[in-house]
DNA sequence: TCGAAGACATACTCACTCGTATGTTTTTAT
DNA sequence: ATAAAAACATACGAGTGAGTATGTCTTCGA
């Protein structure tokens, strides 16, 4: 047979390398214009390489989705159970995402934008059951946000629209980074301090009850 | 001769509806893999009909940019110039970005995602003059804002961040709509409504001084 | 040491799609 | 009415890319 199904550890560092240029390339070029013989060559490899350890394009494509859900949420989730008061445990789970967005931002970028359509009506609707674990993972972390945002506003902490909506936004300002940023050759840690602290700042004062409707100047 | 410059009514026409047409498969299927075929196959004709009115398929997506940066700035850029506060200004701005995104959603969408770059490497850097003219406009479209939020800032209602980093999560939390709204067949008038005052609210909060930080509780 | 399995590389097929070239019908000007 | 141009449809050519089948080298356990 041919499977690699024994996850050795050389085995698990060779498919995450593969990850690694599959998500680069399908964040530059998309998901179709990328071909794996694309993904090959950027290892210096061939296409017998990647076929050996995934079985298929939209397998790739779905291990990254896994992954990326996989590394946000073994970020916040213990943030998330901790005891904090809902303003500073939501901004720390701030910190932790928008963190994780910049430090793996390949991977992040092909999860965290809505690209998982792309194989839903195409190739007539096979992976489907894929589809739904993904929108499922994505689900059940958003959840996570918004019960701190529910709790936080019944405490009056925060605006009382409905918290579900109120995480659009809040995932809206924070995601939108993955559109934006663009990593410099230097130049990056105080600067992404800087843009991890502007963002947050603006996600946590955008849920926040507001006082009165534009007043504070002359 | 073939080429349809003579811009009449019902070119102009023609032309709208297939842009309407790609850009809804664009967002559901990705730009490579949408085909042509299927474009035409959409508006019950065949390649023929597309090809008369568009030279290839980059120029089918970059036209779709256009026509989505140049209504968007048909709809703010006369708030823009208005003499409203900084604040009213603003708000009023987000309302046309926001309202222009639900009302003309495919085309805003492929529009409004970092999509451009799929044809930036691929196909061995053509269409780099395309390119930066989407860019340029953009570009341009994000300094109105930029230039409200400094001013707004100089008088004391917004945080006194770069304004053109603050635009960032600024947009993220209005443009992200575009990534988990689909619409209903029902439902869609107060519904809507709803949508666009609740992340306009966010928004404009994200953006001003914050007073003090995390206070407001029992 | 040697055979088997692991870890790839190479060669090939099949399906699909862009763009073009050419045919056909409908509209329009005279 | 008729010739010409517009507005398509149809047929085809060439290229590309996913997946497969098979070959080759390397590692490793007995």
């Amino acid at each position: 047979m041919s499977r690699a199904q024994i996850t050795t550890d050389a085995a698990i560092a060779a498919r995450e390398e593969i990850l690694q240029a599959a998500a680069e390339l399908f964040t530059d070029l998309g998901y179709a214009m990328t071909s794996i013989d694309a993904i090959a060559e950027r290892l210096g490899a061939t296409k017998g390489r990647v076929y050996y350890y995934f079985k298929s394009k939209a397998d790739i494509f779905f291990d990254i989705q896994r992954a990326a859900m996989a590394r946000l949420n073994a970020e916040v989730e213990p943030i998330a159970r901790s005891n904090l008061s809902p303003p500073d445990k939501l901004r720390a789970m701030a910190r932790a995402h928008l963190g994780m967005l910049l430090a793996d931002l390949p991977i992040q970028k092909v999860s965290v934008q809505g690209l998982e359509r792309y194989l839903f009506h195409a190739s007539g609707y096979r992976y489907v059951n894929e589809l739904r674990e993904i929108n499922q993972l994505r689900d059940t972390y958003e959840q996570i946000f918004a019960e701190v945002i529910d709790q936080g506003a019944r405490e009056g902490y925060f605006s009382d629209m409905p918290p579900r909506l109120l995480t659009k936004p809040f995932f809206g300002a924070l995601n939108w980074v993955t559109v934006w940023y663009r990593p410099r050759k230097i130049q990056d840690a105080e600067s992404n301090r800087m843009i991890v602290e502007t963002l947050v700042s603006f996600a946590m004062q955008g849920i926040q009850k507001d006082i009165n409707d534009g007043a504070g100047a002359p």
